[in-house]
Order: C-alpha cells, then sequence, then structure tokens
DNA sequence: TTTCCTGCAAAAGGTTTGCATGAGC
DNA sequence: GCTCATGCAAACCTTTTGCAGGAAA
C-alpha cells in the first residue's frame, strides 16, 4: 500500500533496509537500531522508527503488531505466516503456502475495500515448550 | 488458556464483563471505563486493564492487539475473524465460519506448540472507503 | 481472618514529535 | 536552492505497578 510520496536514498534508509533483510527474524525497532549502529554508529532510535514506519506504509516490509508490546518488523512484504511464542515473544515464519481459501474469504466482506490479511498462530516455540509449562 | 487461578465475583469484573459483552463493537480499554464509569463512577482505568487481562488470561474474552496503537477487547472469545479498519481503527466481526484448513495448519508447525490462531483483514471501512480514500 | 481486589497516583516503556542542522536531488 | 531526512531530546500515551484501605470467601 504505498503511499505516493518518493522516498530518498538516504544511507541511514539504505542501511535500515539492508540490515532488516538479511535478518530471518523480526527484530523490534530498538533490535534493529543495535545492529544498525554497528555500522552507523550515530544513527538515533528515532531516525529508525521514522524509516521503519515509512517502509511499511511503502510496503516494502511488513510492520508485525502487538498492542503493550513492541511491534516486530518483517524484511520479506510478501504474504506469508507467522507463529508467535507466548512465552518469549520470538516471531517465526510458518513455511506454509497462502491459502486460497482464505484469500476468497475476505472478498465477500460486505462493503470493505479488503487490502490484505494476517494470520497468525500462537503457542510455545520448541525451547518453551520444554523448559517451563508456562510463563 | 486459563491460568488456573480463582477469580473473585467482584462487582467490579461482574459489570465489566457484563457491558463488554454487550457490546458488537470491540472497545479499548478506555473506551470500556467510559462506558462501566455510568454504572460505578469511581471505578479507575487500572481496574478495567486489570480485570481485562485477567478474563483475557482465563479465555473468557480476546484481547485484540495492535502496536503502537490500543488494544482492543472481545467480549466473545470463540473462535471467529475480525476486519480492521486501517483508516479508523475499528474492528469488526466477519460473518465467516473458522476454516477448517487453517486450525489444521496450525498442527503442523514444527516443534511448536500451538495453542490457536488469529486472522485478520484489513483495509477500509465502508464509511472510510466512501469518504476519504487515504489516512 | 486471610487473601485478593480496588482506587489512586506515580512510573514505566515504547513510539512520536519539534526543532535546528545536514544531506539528497 | 529547496525539501526532505536526521539526531537529539523532550513529549506522548497506553499500560503497568506500589501501596494502603476495602471487600470476597
Amino acid at each position: 500500500m504505498p503511499t505516493g510520496k518518493i522516498l530518498r536514498n538516504t544511507r541511514q534508509r539504505q542501511i535500515i533496509l539492508e540490515e532488516l533483510k538479511k535478518l530471518k527474524s523480526h527484530p523490534t525497532a530498538d533490535e534493529l537500531h543495535e545492529i544498525v549502529k554497528k555500522r552507523l554508529p550515530r544513527i538515533s532510535l528515532g531516525t529508525i522508527y521514522r524509516n521503519l514506519e515509512l517502509l511499511a506504509a511503502n510496503g516494502v516490509i511488513q510492520k508485525l503488531e502487538q498492542a503493550g508490546g513492541r511491534a516486530r518488523f518483517d524484511g520479506n512484504a510478501e504474504n506469508h505466516y507467522h507463529v508467535r511464542c507466548l512465552s518469549c515473544g520470538r516471531v517465526e515464519d510458518i513455511p506454509i503456502a497462502p491459502m486460497k481459501a482464505v484469500a476468497r474469504a475476505g472478498k465477500n466482506i460486505e462493503g470493505y475495500k479488503i487490502l490484505g490479511y494476517r494470520l497468525e498462530y500462537f503457542g510455545f516455540c520448541p525451547k518453551c515448550a520444554n523448559s517451563d509449562r508456562r510463563v
């Protein structure tokens, strides 16, 4: 869902995107900040937020939302599904092909102009499922 | 996903649940606070949060999360799907029966102990789709 | 009577924003 | 040169928490 605005090619924006795409995990803004700081020591957290927001608004990346908690960002803008661990909070991709029936169902929502959908499973990741039963 | 703790039947808890279940919309904590205050003028926002959190943890209601933005609560704990308007933020139920294929897919996630999933469509609601094209 | 819950207010924590400077184009 | 982007720090806002008094069981 591009906004129409033209984005300048700043070194910060470039590197933020580059580092995000490099990761298979889905980092929070400040996790990514720490990583990017290794290459741009003076970059501010505000810049990270502003860029992630812009990139997400332009459909270049995805913002994975969770209230109260922190947003996570995914360098892959293609439609794919996630699992979230309720104990440690990690978010991973699921190797499941997008289901046509789900996309189709979205077309029948009365009056709405649907742009997409998000499917997320939740539970306990292998590590947390073994160690402690509960949070 | 009950916690095992026994919840006392306080007047506040009772009324919070009652009012939430009455609504077809999915209010934020402070929206619900305003509503409940009509019956319990001295109730605090903290109590609303504490109770919604507890009720959600016990599977009595659902917490619908969205980062940065505010959490919304759904008095219906059954698995059902939502649409979220990207412009005004409203969240509504979708009259689509849960899809078996989606639940089934969750069983094959390597190593994870899956408890459930959430499916949410997004786009523009009838009102927003007509008035303004964009936020 | 013991334990949990509430109201209040303060703290926390993630995200956003104002402003002056600096970098794209 | 004109805008837009950045760094810095302060502001914002929702949610959480500590504490003392009050209510359930």
